[in-house]
DNA sequence: TCTGAATAGTACACAATTCAACTATATCTA
DNA sequence: TAGATATAGTTGAATTGTGTACTATTCAGA
């Protein structure tokens, strides 16, 4: 889709000069850290460009699919604007955006709270579930076909590291 | 440094708690890899949100930063904006942008390359060599407080887990 | 060696995101 | 209960990043 990839290794070896090559240029103490710091970055960046890539046509892109899941994934309960963007981790202006693209999409519905007069709820509409059924899958399966290169116990290892991590970045903040 | 930050868990409970809430909205097979991107997402944010509030009032943002670390890290060899686009994850557009940025600061030296004619090479000026020693230990304090809930262990199995994924993932595209 | 394809750097328009400020409402506390 | 403080949502300006297209140069193969 993108005509100039950010990510565009062409091999395996190629992939690998490239991190041993970061690497050499970061010498002295803090090394590894810095090197965890392009991992994550270069992973995420991959993931966002990998699901972009994905989504296409449908107008909607990582960030604004990221909201509809939290709304797809709980659509009992009614979810606000602020506490999207804590779970999205984007900032409330950000959210106010996106929704109103989202809105315009007559993807989500945006009611004022009966209980509390400053809160929006959002929810899900027909269309924008719909939307959900038929893109989920195709995102799934286009992440997993990468995040097989992991075994089961990998993977559980993987999420407590990095939640160790992030919970420990949180307390700091 | 910035009013409305991204992530701003006051505890350790409200960040288990927010975790917890996400992954709940997501049933379905396919969980363990989206709780994975929301992990790394949020850790790249963070990562970012941390290094920008630290770089604060020098000029820099975590991206012309980490430009910067390329250079520093390489002082004999030429790099050239391509490849900093390629280490740093930046589409080659951006590193323009940023290298003018840099420039103007006079923080780097933008010289034809007497090989390639379309090559540009650059290096860190003296300044921006000033710049970088003060700066760098103060980012790598930083990251390290976080970092350190980790063993050298775990550090060394992240790493390797990264990189699987890494590789994995640039091998696909 | 000539020609077509690939690469490096850049400019400009456009898209996405953030910052600062504001209104309205709720909550906390003296 | 009054006043201070915090929260929710939003807006407009400013910043930052991307898509597309272009020139110049190099490289690879007929």
């Amino acid at each position: 889709m993108n005509s100039d990839p950010i990510i565009a290794a062409r091999s395996f070896e190629e992939a690998e000069e490239r991190i041993a090559r970061v690497f050499q240029r970061l010498p002295g103490d803090g090394q590894q850290n810095t090197a965890l710091i392009h991992l994550i970055k270069h992973l995420w960046k991959w993931l966002a460009e990998s699901a972009n890539d994905e989504l296409g046509d449908s107008g909607l892109n990582v960030v604004s699919f990221s909201a509809l899941i939290m709304l797809y994934s709980a659509p009992e309960s009614a979810v606000n604007p602020s506490e999207l963007s804590q779970c999205t981790g984007e900032t409330r202006t950000n959210m106010t955006r996106i929704c109103n693209e989202l809105e315009q999409l007559g993807l989500i519905c945006r009611t004022p709270s009966p209980t509390d007069r400053r809160r929006v709820d959002l929810a899900l509409s027909d269309k924008g579930a719909a939307v959900m059924d038929e893109l989920l899958p195709k995102l799934r399966a286009r992440s997993g076909v990468a995040f097989d290169v992991l075994s089961r116990e990998e993977k559980d290892t993987l999420e407590g590291l990095l939640k160790k991590l992030v919970l420990a970045f949180e307390q700091q903040a």
